[in-house]
DNA sequence: ACCGTGACGGCGA
DNA sequence: TTCGCCGCCACGG
């Protein structure tokens, strides 16, 4: 039975992508953009945002591409956002002063 | 079939 | 360095 709807062909690319991110690093929608040839980052997000697969898909280690945290599990702030940081600092990512990923944390095309 | 929206990215001021 | 604008692709109504 189908508890939620199917996610269309690119969104199983996003997350196969997606999927593809080592532990302990992270990549912008913009890598993944390019992993599935798509030239939009931004609709990438758009299919992150309705992932069903939240935590078995780690979501979380997409991030911008200035190494900030946008969204997580369809909220683009508040509690939910911290715990995307959290989850990260558990995975040994490190963060600056700024609330943003290092760089060199950060896989690159 | 068209339009508006969105978890982006790059560049210029 | 920070802020704002435009372009980009996919989806739902």
């Amino acid at each position: 039975m189908k508890l939620n709807h199917e996610p269309t062909p690119f969104q199983t690319k996003v997350y196969e992508a997606t999927s593809c991110i080592p532990r302990g690093k992270v990549a912008t929608y913009g890598w993944v953009a390019r992993q599935i040839g798509c030239k939009s980052a931004q609709a990438v997000g758009g299919g992150l945002r309705v992932n069903p697969f939240a935590p078995k898909v780690p979501c979380h280690r997409v991030v911008a591409a200035d190494g900030s945290l946008h969204g997580f599990a369809g909220h683009t702030s508040g509690p939910l956002i911290e715990k995307k940081r959290r989850l990260l600092q558990e995975e040994g990512i490190a963060f600056d002063a700024h609330e943003r990923v290092m760089k060199g944390q950060i896989l690159r095309p």
